[in-house]
DNA sequence: CTTATTATG
DNA sequence: CATACTAAG
C-alpha cells in the first residue's frame, strides 16, 4: 500500500489551467498534491480546487467532491506567490504560515497538512515556496534567508516530533536553491547568482546534516547529474536541458526509508509544459 | 488611372503583425496607407515600416525600398495612440500634429502628407486618431472635444485651399464617433455613451455641412444600415455584426466626386481579424 | 475582451 | 521569456 506525493510549481494556476494542467491532475490524482506559485485570488483558487475535487471523484480516488481536503494561502501581494495543498487521504489538521511569520502570515509561501496514510501512519506534509532572491537586491536576499531560518526552526520541531517512532514529516516544494554541482547544469557561472550561492546552499546542507531530513530524490537517483525540476523560460534552456533541481521532497528518516521511486514529468512523452517547473512525484510505501 | 487610400486602426501594430496584418499589406499595397493606434515605440515602428517598404518593392509598387514615403507620430504616453502614414506616390511634404496642439504636439494622433497623384493632382491626406472618450470622465470628453475643435480649424483651412480648383484634401481615420442611426447597430442604447452622443455627432455634421467635406463611404453606400468598421472585442459583437462606423474618409468636393468604390475587409473570405477595426479602402479616379 | 504598461521571477 | 497587474479602449 503506497501513497504518492507531488510538488509542482505552476507559475500561475490559471495559466497552467489554460495549458492543460488539469489533464495531469486527472491522470495522476496524487494522494497529496502540493502546489506553489498559484498567483491567483482566493475565488479563482476556490473554483479550480473544486474542479480538482470533481476530478478526484471521477478518478475514483474519493467518494464525493467533499472528500478532497484542501488548504491554501494567498499572498497579500496580488498576483504573487500563493501555495495550496490537496489530499484525498484522511486529514487530521491543516495549518498555514511558518513560526517566524508572525503578523506577516499572509505571504502565500507555507501550508501544512497532517494526513493519515492507508497503513495508519500520520504524516505532516509541509508545502513551501521560497523567495527567488536577487543578488543585486539585498532586501530580497534577506527575505530569502529569513524564510530559510524559519524553515530551519520548523524542521527542528519536526525532527524532534519524528524521533523514536513519532510522527513523520515531509517538507516539499520550491526552495529556489540548487544544493550541489549535481543539481545545476552550469555550476561555475552560477556561484554568484541567487539560487546557487554558498550561503544558500549551506541551508540545504544544514537541513540534511543538522535536522536529519533526507533529500529523497537524490537518495533514489544516486550521484548522477540532475535530475532537474526547473528550466529558465529564457533561451532554449528546456530543449537543451539546461536546468536546476530546486524543487525537493525532504523526509524524516523513517518515511524516507519507505520511498520507492520518483517521477519528474518532463521525461514523459505525454508531458505538455504548463510551467517553467515540472511536477515531482515520489511514491512512499507507508 | 486610380489611387487607393486605406485607413486602418491596428490596435497595436506589433499585435497586428503577429496576427498576419503584413499579408494584407502585401496583398493591397494601397497608394496611401493611414494607420492608427500603432501603440509601439519609434524603433519598432521604424523596423516594421522598413518591412512594408520591402513589401511594396516586391509587389512592384515602388522601385526601391527608399521609394516608400513614411511619416509617423508616436505618443508621449508609452504604448498608447500613435499614427503613421505611408505612400508609394510622390510626396511633396509631410507634417505632424494639429494647429491646436501647440507644445503638446506629441499626442500620436495626427499626420499629414501632400501626395502627387498619377494624373498630377496634389492632395493633402490627413490621418487622425481621436480620443475614445468616456462619459464618466469629463476630462477625457474635454480632450475629445478639444481635438474635434482642432480638426474643425484645420478643416476650415483645407476647405479654403480646395476652393475654386485648389489643392484637394482627405481627412481619414478613426474619429471614434458614429454619425447617424445608420452608423451604429444599437442607436437608442448608445445615445448616452461616448461615441454616439448628440454633441459628438454634431461635429461630424458640422464637418459635412459647414466645412463641405463629403463622407465618401456614406455617399457611395447610400442610406443603408452600416457598413460598420469597428466591433467591440467584448461579447460576440463581431460574429453578430453589432458594429459601429467610426472610421471615415472625408473628402473635399472635387476629389469626392472621383470616388469609384470602397471596400471594408471584413466582408472578404480571406480576412483574418488582427484588430477590433477593419481596414477601409476607397478608390479615387484622380 | 484586448493591447499595451509595469514588476517579479 | 512568461505570468501576473494596471490603465486604456
Amino acid at each position: 500500500m503506497t501513497i504518492t506525493v507531488t510538488t509542482a510549481n505552476l507559475n500561475g494556476i490559471r495559466a497552467a489551467e489554460r495549458k492543460g494542467f488539469e489533464k495531469w491532475v486527472q491522470k495522476h490524482t496524487p494522494d497529496v498534491l502540493c502546489l506553489q506559485e498559484l498567483r491567483a485570488p482566493q475565488d479563482a483558487i476556490d473554483s479550480i480546487f473544486e474542479q480538482y475535487a470533481e476530478d478526484y471523484k471521477n478518478a475514483g480516488k474519493i467518494a464525493q467532491p467533499e472528500g478532497l481536503s484542501t488548504i491554501d494561502q494567498v499572498s497579500v501581494f496580488k498576483g504573487r506567490a500563493g501555495v495550496g495543498e490537496l489530499s484525498s487521504l484522511e486529514v487530521l489538521d491543516k495549518r498555514v504560515g511558518l513560526p517566524g511569520d508572525g503578523e506577516d502570515a499572509d505571504t502565500g509561501r507555507w501550508t501544512e497538512m497532517d494526513v493519515k496514510t492507508p497503513q495508519g501512519y500520520v504524516i505532516t506534509v509541509c508545502n513551501l515556496y521560497n523567495h527567488a532572491g536577487n543578488m543585486d537586491d539585498p532586501t530580497k536576499m534577506e527575505q530569502k534567508y529569513h524564510m530559510l531560518d524559519a524553515i530551519m526552526e520548523r524542521a527542528a520541531q519536526l525532527r524532534d516530533e519524528a524521533a523514536h517512532g513519532g510522527k513523520q514529516s515531509l517538507i516539499v516544494g520550491d526552495f529556489n536553491i540548487a544544493h550541489t554541482d549535481l543539481d545545476i547544469k552550469d555550476a561555475t557561472t552560477n556561484e554568484t547568482h541567487s539560487g546557487f550561492s554558498p550561503k544558500e546552499r549551506a541551508y540545504i546542507t544544514k537541513l540534511i546534516d543538522e535536522y536529519e531530513f533526507v533529500d529523497v530524490v537524490r537518495d533514489l537517483a544516486g550521484d548522477i547529474q540532475g535530475p532537474y525540476t526547473w528550466w529558465s523560460n529564457r533561451g532554449r534552456a528546456f530543449e537543451n536541458n539546461v536546468g536546476w533541481r530546486i524543487d525537493y521532497q525532504f523526509a524524516t528518516p523513517e518515511i524516507a526509508q519507505t520511498a520507492r521511486g520518483f517521477e519528474i514529468s518532463r521525461a514523459k512523452a505525454w508531458y505538455a509544459r504548463w510551467s517553467d517547473h515540472a511536477p515531482l512525484t515520489v511514491t512512499y510505501d507507508v
